[in-house]
DNA sequence: TCTTCATATGAATAACTGTTCATATGTTCA
DNA sequence: TGAACATATGAACAGTTATTCATATGAAGA
């Protein structure tokens, strides 16, 4: 990953290093862009996308969304615990159910921009 | 994948069928929820979120964009080749170099809201 | 036209991810 | 306490994806 790999870069009539330079110095921090990929890779599921959509309406239990969205217990459960992870859903127990919901309105935005891209 | 899954579901203790209802008809269309979902699959991968930050600061050729990422040139063009289709960069040819570009500020805007997301 | 260089592309590989199945956990109610 | 039910979890499998290597394409200059 940290090799370095001089020998596959093009020469210096290419490079142009001023622009090199000064692009390297505004860069965030490696482990930021990482940070922003990951969260970004949570909304690329159709499904993770679907279960944040119905919560967008209603909190909801598990089962409800799994009936929703003609899934299985079992993936919808796996999928919420990757939303929570990240702090996008949080749950509350209503006595034998879970009762899930979004954690803010960051994902409303996210997902509300998305979508304008889309329909643009 | 449309297969009914009955069986797997619980009770009628559980699953509140006004709710249910209503926020069916609320959700979008399956296309558009999947469009959405592979929109934000492209931001999920740290090397396309770098190369899209790299053309925040500048257009760039590839080889640039490979140096300063440290990657090899062929990694750097097949996920340009991703962002071009998802319409998320542009390119122009000068001379021997492909220099790209952002194809609009709905990238920013997307990154943006993903970074606060992170940063709260 | 021939060479050089920047970029693109196809195939192969390794790593990752989502769903399913089987089962465990934890709550309610009799 | 035991049965019933909603949810969680681990392992396995299938499908997907990012990078690399080798090579092709296409532009510039001699």
């Amino acid at each position: 990953m940290n090799q370095d790999r001089y020998s596959e870069r093009c020469q210096e009539v290419c490079v142009h290093e001023e622009v090199v330079n000064s692009v390297t110095e505004e860069m965030p921090e490696d482990e930021i862009l990482y940070d922003l990929a990951e969260l970004f890779k949570i909304f690329g599921d159709t499904t993770r996308i679907k279960i944040l959509y119905v919560l967008f309406e209603s909190d909801m239990c598990v089962c409800d969304i799994a009936q929703l969205l003609n899934m299985g217990q079992s993936a919808i459960s796996h999928q919420l615990r990757v939303l929570k992870q990240a702090q996008l859903v949080k749950f509350r127990r209503e006595g034998k159910q879970v009762i899930y919901s979004l954690a803010d309105d960051h994902v409303r935005t996210i997902i509300n921009n998305g979508m304008e891209h889309i329909m643009e």
